[in-house]
DNA sequence: TGTACATCAGTGAACGCGCGTTCACTGATGTAC
DNA sequence: TGTACATCAGTGAACGCGCGTTCACTGATGTAC
């Protein structure tokens, strides 16, 4: 099949994920209706289930879209940081998710916030099928983030190191991806704009000396 | 009417609110069903909407519960902290959440956890229901707390400190609400038992060294 | 080149099911006179 | 003290509704001979 032009309207498939994201962030799992999907996404109804099989399928979809678009511009920023020699500071290693974050948000508006919520559903879902399919499939491109973390912080025991990561990926998910809660108060109270470039820029310090808290 | 005796079965409204917060949090609001509820708290379907109203006013009062018992043992803990006269180290402000987080897991088990999934639902609300309920409510305690971190951290501007109070409660409601996920990782992987006291004690150290980083 | 058949993308309508809520009702306890 | 009525806690069955999924079908495109 050849690539739809421009001009084309995008396929039903394309359709139903960029649909779907947006309500499964907006709204969560289970208070998105494929009804609400296929509305939104001007598609009939039936079609969820004869691209994707079912419901449950369609949000593997989802989800699976925004690793691979995430991991693969992470992989490249990892290679790079590998290829300086040097071993790296942990701003900079922080640093390196940035451009993929952004990435994200480029190809939909408000990717960056949507991928984090879910993510947090990930983390959070009683069977662990999302964060098992995550490992499995994009496992090696966080290893080596995890390889560039612990060279930038010697001498953090394993397991601090573990919780740690999971600390940092707690601040990270809740802000980035907490919805407009955040974003409304930030500019009520301080009339500020809160960009996701500005609230990563925020963190990275933030977690950085978190890091290098002494272990207990 | 009388406080039941101990060996009286529980009142059909507690049952109630026991049965409800133990399942929001395994599965969130939407997935529980008010079938679910009756059927584990072993009472009347009907009897959730003689008691409450609502599903809806069934959650705000599961949640009532919980910052009702959370407030008053922080509350407790800031007087102290303020009767010291002399501005406490950051560290120390930080430790005065410890009690009223364990005092919830002693009335129930797993109460932390589920406390902590909760406010995390009540903050990714689309709606600001639950998070407005909560300052209007509980806001003046909560003001306390921000004024001990605030004189904890001289020199921090506000936009700043607002941020990281909410870098703080994401690697707080998402490591100690997280589910059973990181318990699990943790004994797997490093054979170590992740006791709420454990890891928020890991957690201590890794914030105040993150508030203490220099400002952007 | 023409014909027959297969595959693919999509459609409209219906399916049974579980949902939150409602309603008429019961039986126990409290209150007024 | 006895009777009439009110309130309270709870119940069983049903209500209509929206859900995910299924199914028979259509029309366009591709393939075989």
């Amino acid at each position: 099949m050849p690539e739809p032009l421009a001009t084309e309207r995008a396929s039903t498939k394309t359709r139903i994920l960029d649909a779907a994201e947006w309500l499964f962030a907006e709204r969560g799992f289970a208070e998105t209706s494929l009804r609400n999907i296929t509305s939104r996404a001007n598609v009939n109804l039936a079609s969820v289930n004869y691209h994707f099989g079912s419901k449950k399928s369609l949000i593997q979809a989802v989800f699976d879209r925004f690793l691979r678009e995430f991991c693969d511009k992470l992989h490249h920023e990892l290679t790079a940081l590998e290829q300086r020699g040097t071993p790296c500071a942990l701003p900079q290693v922080l640093e390196s998710v940035l451009p993929a974050l952004l990435h994200i948000d480029t190809l939909r508006p408000n990717g960056a916030a949507i991928f984090m919520r879910l993510l947090g559903r990930a983390y959070s879902e009683t069977q662990g099928h999302m964060r098992r399919f995550m490992f499995e499939h994009y496992g090696n491109v966080m290893e080596r983030f995890n390889r560039q973390i612990m060279m930038a912080c010697p001498g953090l025991p394993p397991v601090e190191l573990f919780w740690r990561l999971h600390f940092m990926l707690g601040s990270v998910v809740f802000t980035l991806g907490g919805g407009e809660a955040l974003r409304e108060i930030a500019q009520a109270d301080f009339n500020e704009r809160a960009e996701l470039e500005s609230v990563a820029r925020k963190l990275i310090p933030f977690l950085a000396s978190a890091m290098q808290a002494p272990a207990a």
